[in-house]
DNA sequence: CGGCAATACTG
DNA sequence: CAGTAT
DNA sequence: GCCG
């Protein structure tokens, strides 16, 4: 029984669910699963012999692009894992794993003979026998395999020569351990060949055991997929992409989600689509009907989309999506201001701070719409903000410098309240290097129901950032009162303050820090963990979520799970939880990967 | 042909 | 209610 | 735009 007892409110502290080994940071109480200082690269060589330019240049795409978790035990919990970076290995010598197409023992010795007996020319061929044991040999599907999932693939399943199987087996970057975990991730791979199997989505396992068989990159939800931050068919996805957001800007919202989930679905397809494979698998899978299929025929015949060329070469839309970028701006308001004739951010510009008094007559008549030629709203002046700033905010955000945020975060609540503890989300949680908002999660044990303690700490919070110069800008302040509901004695289970930080950077006292968007979310202990699933994403992951809650007879939001008929609330102790309480197989946070 | 995530704040 | 944001 |  995937299900949990129920502990009701105010004991449920979390502090049980921090894993006391692996805490590395100088706050006790974060919650630290994926520090940089801990980063480490997994290297990687590829044998060119035996494969063709497009082959070898993809693999070592792969690589350079990837990003990948190792787990250290069975039951993967994300406090459990490791990152690392996979990098491409000039030399043989330096890489942790060999990729080869080479299947045979005299042909492989050969090739890698040259290279070993270049530093040390004598007796290459004992020389390459001694580090042939030290490293992992392996195909290209592994590589493929270990992308996809996120983590690595079983090298035994993928050893290129029976001959070093063994070898192979002992140096696997997942380590000896997890392969006695296979039977799942090992039988999960043969889901590939044969079309057969019943769609997990519709038959969702009930044992924990079962986890990784019910994931297949044919299931309708991603929530049953395993979609990395990376994908074999990227390019095809930056394509779809323009004409998703074309959809949105021109607000076509049901179509828009249709290239949104179409996009999702080629994200978890784990293979380069080709000619061949879009008539025998993709064209088949959920999501993909006429349009789609025809526009994906398109791009691997030529190359491209003439439609997503045509939007890009469109001043319409490089106006909306400029104007889009702006906090504020949606696509609405993005319309109404290309209509009166603006074009550039810098005519938006004048457009928001020369109050629409008179100036010429046409465009700005319509003007007053907007502001009541009295008091500057909150909005407006938001967009101001976001304007004025726009230079920093469009700037992409490292997680070094995202983890760097969370630290001072930490810091300032330490004397704000006591015992906060807080979790990097969003992107940066799933594994992306780079994003344009920082999320951050906050708790505190003693934020309880009844009692006032530690309630308003968001406002306490960006009392005090402001006066220390960090927080810049409120857009935004909302206490999200939980469940409407009667006898919930939940008010203020979650809230939330989107802010504009500037965070001092520690090195650099010449340069003036730039500004960051930083959401700051506050939960209760209880709804913690689903605070978290609910704040990790991806997009498409949390609408599936709600999607799948639904059609279960339950309802899922960030600050709370609750059955639909009862209302009876949910509060998981961990994040597994949350998906045993919805009878889904855990997925990686690193693996929710599924917008573009 | 109806439905597509769900919720809160602003104006 | 419409629009925007998460 | 696609699914049930």
């Amino acid at each position: 029984m995937p299900k949990r007892p129920v502990r009701s409110s105010s004991d449920s502290g979390s502090s049980r669910e921090r894993t006391p080994k692996r805490v590395r940071s100088s706050s006790p109480w974060r919650i630290d699963e994926s520090p940089s200082h801990d980063e480490e690269t997994l290297k990687i060589h590829v044998l060119r012999a035996k494969m063709d330019d497009d082959a070898y240049a993809s693999l070592v795409k792969l690589i350079e692009t990837s990003r990948i978790v190792l787990r250290r035990h069975r039951n993967t919990d994300a406090e459990d894992a490791e990152w690392k970076n996979l990098v491409f290995a000039e030399d043989i010598k330096d890489a942790d794993v060999i990729v080869t197409a080479i299947r045979m023992r005299q042909r492989l010795e050969r090739h890698i003979s040259w290279q070993v007996a270049e530093p040390a020319p004598f007796n290459s061929s004992t020389r390459s026998l001694i580090w042939q044991k030290t490293k992992a040999v392996v195909t290209p599907q592994w590589l493929e395999e270990t992308v996809r999932q996120g983590t690595p693939a079983p090298c035994g399943e993928h050893a290129a020569l029976n001959d070093l199987h063994d070898d192979t087996v002992r140096q696997c970057p997942d380590g000896p351990n997890l392969l006695v975990e296979s039977g799942s991730t090992t039988s999960r791979l043969s889901a590939d060949i044969p079309p057969s199997s019943a769609d997990p989505a519709g038959e969702p396992p009930t044992s924990t055991e079962l986890e990784h068989l019910s994931l297949s990159h044919k299931a309708r939800l991603c929530l049953f997929r395993a979609s990395p931050l990376i994908c074999p068919n990227q390019a095809l996805i930056d394509e779809l992409k323009i004409i998703q957001l074309s959809r949105k800007l021109e607000g076509e919202e049901r179509s828009m989600l249709s290239y949104q989930r179409a996009i999702a679905m080629i994200k978890s397809y784990p293979h380069i689509i080709t000619l061949e494979r879009l008539d025998n698998e993709v064209e088949d899978l959920p999501y993909l009907g006429t349009k789609l299929v025809a526009m994906i025929e398109e791009y691997v015949t030529l190359g491209k989309i003439s439609e997503a060329e045509s939007i890009r070469e469109s001043s319409r839309f490089q106006a909306l999506s400029a104007f889009s970028r702006i906090y504020g701006i949606g696509p609405h308001t993005g319309r109404r201001l290309y209509d009166l004739g603006l074009r550039t951010l810098e005519e938006l510009d004048r457009y928001y701070e020369v109050t629409p008094g008179s100036t010429d007559g046409s465009a700005l008549s319509s003007l007053e719409l907007y502001s009541k030629a009295n008091e500057e709203t909150v909005l407006e002046e938001t967009i101001k903000v976001a304007l004025a700033l726009r230079h920093d905010l469009c700037q992409t955000i490292s997680r070094h410098e995202a983890e760097r945020i969370g630290q001072i975060l930490d810091s300032e609540l330490a004397h704000v309240e006591q015992g906060c503890r807080t979790l990097l989300v969003g992107g940066y949680r799933r594994g992306k290097v780079q994003g344009n908002d920082v999320d951050i999660l906050i708790t505190h044990p003693n934020w309880t129901l009844g009692s006032q303690k530690s309630r308003n700490m968001s406002k306490r919070l960006v009392q005090s950032l402001r006066e220390r110069g960090i927080l810049v800008h409120v857009m935004h302040l909302a206490g999200f009162h939980g469940h409407n509901v009667l006898r919930t004695h939940h008010w203020d289970s979650l809230e939330k303050a989107l802010t504009i930080l500037r965070v001092p950077s520690a090195g650099d006292a010449v340069n003036a820090p730039v500004h960051r968007q930083v959401d700051l979310i506050f939960a209760a202990p209880e709804v913690f963990w689903t605070a978290v699933v609910g704040w990790t994403g991806s997009t498409m992951f949390e609408r599936d979520l709600r999607l799948w809650a639904k059609e279960r007879g339950m309802k899922f939001d960030s600050s709370g799970i609750s059955r639909r008929h009862d209302s009876k609330l949910f509060f998981p102790r961990t994040e597994r939880e949350v998906f045993d309480l919805l009878e889904l197989p855990y997925i990686h946070p690193a693996l929710r990967n599924a917008d573009a």
